[in-house]
RNA sequence: GGACUCCUAGCUCAGCUGGUUAGAGCGCUUCAUUUACACUGAAGAGGUCAGAGGUUCGAACCCUCUGGAGUCCACCA
């Protein structure tokens, strides 16, 4: 019985797409708004939160237009790439494949098909949904008009100094192979031992008591820091301790960034592979060892326990330890354990070769220019000033191949070990660096040779997805780079800063700070004038939906049930700004169904008041016909001043005060407040009372019910836009005994309708 | 350790800058019985707005404290 619906639906989106109302105009006349989509990460289906997202957005889109405004909805989606090389790479397990098996150009063929097939199905849902973006505008991040945005934001990195390469002490993945940030992790509480282990003092019987949950990494501890002035070790200090395995010497060194308290208040340095202890080693001038790979195993640094994974080497060398008589004792303890965000694999920080940015300079000017930003909820302009104030470099290469790869390119011959600085071999460019005036490959000017080799990692996703704003109106794609002419499009000029963009609050930080900064470093502005951080759905139980947990909801699911405008008006419910909300497939459908009623309710109204129009109005259809067509917000006139009723009088307040009470509510992102205050005026003031008193005088009052029945349709289009638009194509339709939709007749063409001024 | 948010009817949630008897949906009780609409209508029960104190003519809303739930950031040798 839904079927038919979702048909009509089908329809009525391909008259609105084809008749292109969802196009934006950047030659237009109309005063701008632009609203960006946030891209979902193309690893997956999309969930309950982008089906808010989009609703919400839509909303805005579509009252926007009504309003008379230029409106640009920008639709994208990103490339995701550590998140969508996890999922591919599962995948391809169970397949029996890997990327090693099946090399680089093999892999990145079936990278393609994933995304064009998850690709896919965002359309479908994006459209049965009613998104009403303008797809000729769509983006993906790894195209050539973002390519060309990236580079040049990796170009003017470098030019402006603000980008290095080395080999710094980073956070690992062994399961990814790649390094992650801070941003990227989380931390899971695990009971796990803590062993205090005697390390010998050089030449004397004495010991110094460390305790450590690492004993598989001390074959890289290159020396024993105490608090300073330690009141039991401060004597040794100048002494050298014995290393347990490999019995070299180590200095016992003094620092104040051990704390006195914590254990015995010895700490064993293992600059290699722990954050702390490189900072105190770097301080201290001391050597890095490497005792853990890349692979998570131990290296043959330590010949006992070379090959092991690390659970296993920590036991064997505990076994090791006990046997030697150093263990003093063994306590259990609860810690927070770093784990990769996506796969939960244990984080081993370890020395590697990476490209990073220096943040502070664009923080400070993020800081300076932030409050111009309309944050939503409010306290967000704190939170994310606060995580800017304590910025640190951004590390943005990774070992990855699904991703922008790092635009450089090293002369084979004399730049071998890839080494990066102005007066090295190598060059910055998206292709094989080529002479611009011959169109020949460039010679390396050591050794006039062109054998050139690109970096092999790629950027962070959120390096790309940071010049979102600016990326998607074609920021530099107008000009080569050695061209010079001019890098702002018709488009970016128009519709940046954006008027609205959203997001859910766990990437305030990854995309949202940095689509700041990298806006005003850029162009020298905000990247959008309003913020807003929807609430998180959750479970009943609060948690987060996920697959590992399999209690998400499907977006698809609850359209099939009930209907788009269901489902949206269901999802406003939940929109206020900020606030997280549980819920569940049953309180879900328990909305959904109240709201599929509603949508009944309007329909039966309809019918009530179009199709059993009493014969003698006929005349004045016309004069209804006429007021759609014009509707002119300020014409939304009240029929026929001299027969006007108490109770006419009473629903035009009525509806007048709906009017302004919507407008305002979306006006400011209130969606839920406006939601409600439909459904209370159309079902309750129109439908219970106001009808019900006209039936008696049912002449009388149809100008009345059909200017209130077709302004309500009018208000209420932005959240359910398909059922508004169906019947007020069926009121046209009625009025002219025309079956199809003529152009220029759709709701989405009429003015929003104004308070009438008393 | 630092920051933030929340605790309102059985359930899920609204309540803008403090202002008359605190709201919605679902659920519950009673009635109406084919009405444009049973995907309905009418009536109703149900809350000392987490607790305590304070400011105020007046507090769900502002301040302080206590308790509970959750999120984020930092850290856990």
């Amino acid at each position: 019985m839904d079927k038919p619906k979702t048909k009509i639906d089908r329809d009525l989106y391909e008259y609105w797409e084809k008749s292109g109302f969802f196009k934006a105009d950047p030659d237009s006349a109309k005063t701008p708004y632009s609203l960006l989509i946030p891209p979902p990460n193309v690893n997956g289906p999309l969930h309950l939160g982008h089906a808010m997202q989009h609703a919400i957005l839509d909303c805005l889109a579509r009252f926007k237009r009504m309003q008379g405004f230029d409106v640009l909805l920008l639709p994208g989606v990103d490339h995701a790439g550590i998140l969508f090389e996890g999922t591919l790479n599962k995948l391809l397990e169970k397949e029996g494949l890997s990327k090693q098996k099946l090399g680089r150009e093999e892999w990145m063929k079936r990278a393609w098909q994933f995304k064009d097939e998850n690709y896919q199905a965002f359309h479908d849902t994006w459209k049965l949904m009613g998104l009403s973006a303008d797809w000729s505008r769509e983006v993906f991040t790894l195209e050539p008009k973002v390519q060309k945005a990236v580079l040049e934001e990796f170009k003017t990195f470098w030019d402006q100094d603000l980008l290095y390469k080395g080999a710094y002490i980073v956070q690992w993945c062994p399961k990814d192979q790649t390094a992650i940030e801070d941003l990227e992790m989380e931390y899971e509480e695990r009971q796990e031992k803590f062993y205090y282990i005697r390390y010998k003092i050089d030449g004397s019987d004495d010991f110094i008591l460390i305790a450590t949950a690492r004993p598989e990494t001390i074959a890289a501890d290159v020396a024993v820091a105490i608090y300073p002035n330690h009141p039991k070790f401060a004597k040794l200090i100048g002494k050298m301790a014995k290393n347990p395995f490999t019995a070299t010497k180590i200095p016992i060194i003094e620092d104040k960034r051990v704390e006195k308290d914590f254990g015995t208040g010895a700490l064993k340095i293992t600059p290699g592979h722990d954050l702390l202890d490189y900072e105190i080693g770097k301080t201290h001038k001391l050597p890095i060892l490497h005792v853990v790979s890349k692979e998570g195993h131990i290296t043959n640094l330590d010949p006992n326990l070379n090959g092991l994974k690390i659970i296993e080497a920590r036991d064997k060398a505990a076994g090791i330890l006990n046997e030697k008589g150093l263990i003093e004792k063994v306590e259990e303890y609860t810690h927070s354990v770093p784990v990769c965000e996506r796969c939960k694999t244990t984080i081993e920080p370890l020395i590697s070769e990476e490209w990073f940015v220096k943040m502070k300079p664009l923080a400070q000017k993020a800081l300076k220019n932030i409050g111009k930003i309309c944050f939503l909820p409010k306290n967000y302009h704190k939170i994310i000033s606060d995580w800017l104030k304590e910025i640190h470099d951004w590390s943005i290469s990774r070992s990855l191949w699904w991703g922008h790869r790092i635009p450089v390119w090293y002369c084979q011959k004399c730049n071998p070990s890839h080494e990066v600085g102005k007066d090295k071999d190598m060059v910055i460019s998206l292709e094989e660096p080529k002479d611009p005036d011959s169109g020949e490959l460039k010679k390396c000017q050591t050794c006039r040779l062109s054998r050139w080799v690109q970096d092999e990692q790629v950027l962070d996703t959120w390096f790309s997805s940071g010049l979102w704003p600016m990326a998607t109106l074609g920021w530099f794609t107008r000009r080569s780079l050695d061209e010079g002419g001019p890098n702002r499009t018709k488009e970016l000029e128009r519709y940046y800063p954006w008027d609205f963009e959203l997001t859910a609050p766990e990437i305030k930080f990854l995309w949202i700070a940095r689509m700041i900064m990298l806006g005003l470093w850029f162009m020298d502005e905000i990247p959008f004038k309003n913020m807003f951080f929807h609430g998180m759905l959750r479970d009943l139980q609060g948690r987060k939906f996920s697959k590992s947990l399999g209690n998400g909801i499907d977006p698809y699911e609850l359209v099939e049930q009930w209907g788009t405008d269901a489902a949206r008006m269901a999802l406003y419910s939940y929109s206020a700004p900020g606030r997280d909300a549980k819920t569940s497939r049953q309180i879900m459908d328990e909305r959904c169904k109240n709201y599929r009623n509603f949508g009944t309710k309007l329909r039966n109204i309809t019918r009530f008041v179009i199709d059993l129009a009493p014969e003698k109005i006929t005349s004045s259809s016309s004069t209804l016909r006429n007021d759609v067509i014009a509707s002119e917000a300020k014409q939304s006139k009240h029929p026929d001043e001299r027969s006007v009723h108490n109770d006419d009088r009473i629903i035009l307040e009525q509806l007048n005060q709906t009017i302004s009470e919507v407008t305002k509510n979306i006006e400011s992102f209130n969606l839920h407040l406006a939601t409600e205050k439909l459904y209370s005026f159309i079902w309750h003031d129109f439908a219970d009372i106001y009808i019900e008193d006209t039936k008696n005088r049912r002449a009388q009052a149809q100008p009345t019910l059909e200017h209130v029945l077709k302004t309500s349709l009018q208000l209420l289009h932005p959240f359910m836009p398909f059922l508004t638009e169906e019947l007020w194509l069926k009121i046209l339709s009625s009025v002219e005994g025309q079956k199809l939709p003529h152009i220029n007749e759709s709701i989405m063409l009429s003015n929003w309708p104004g308070s009438i001024d008393n």
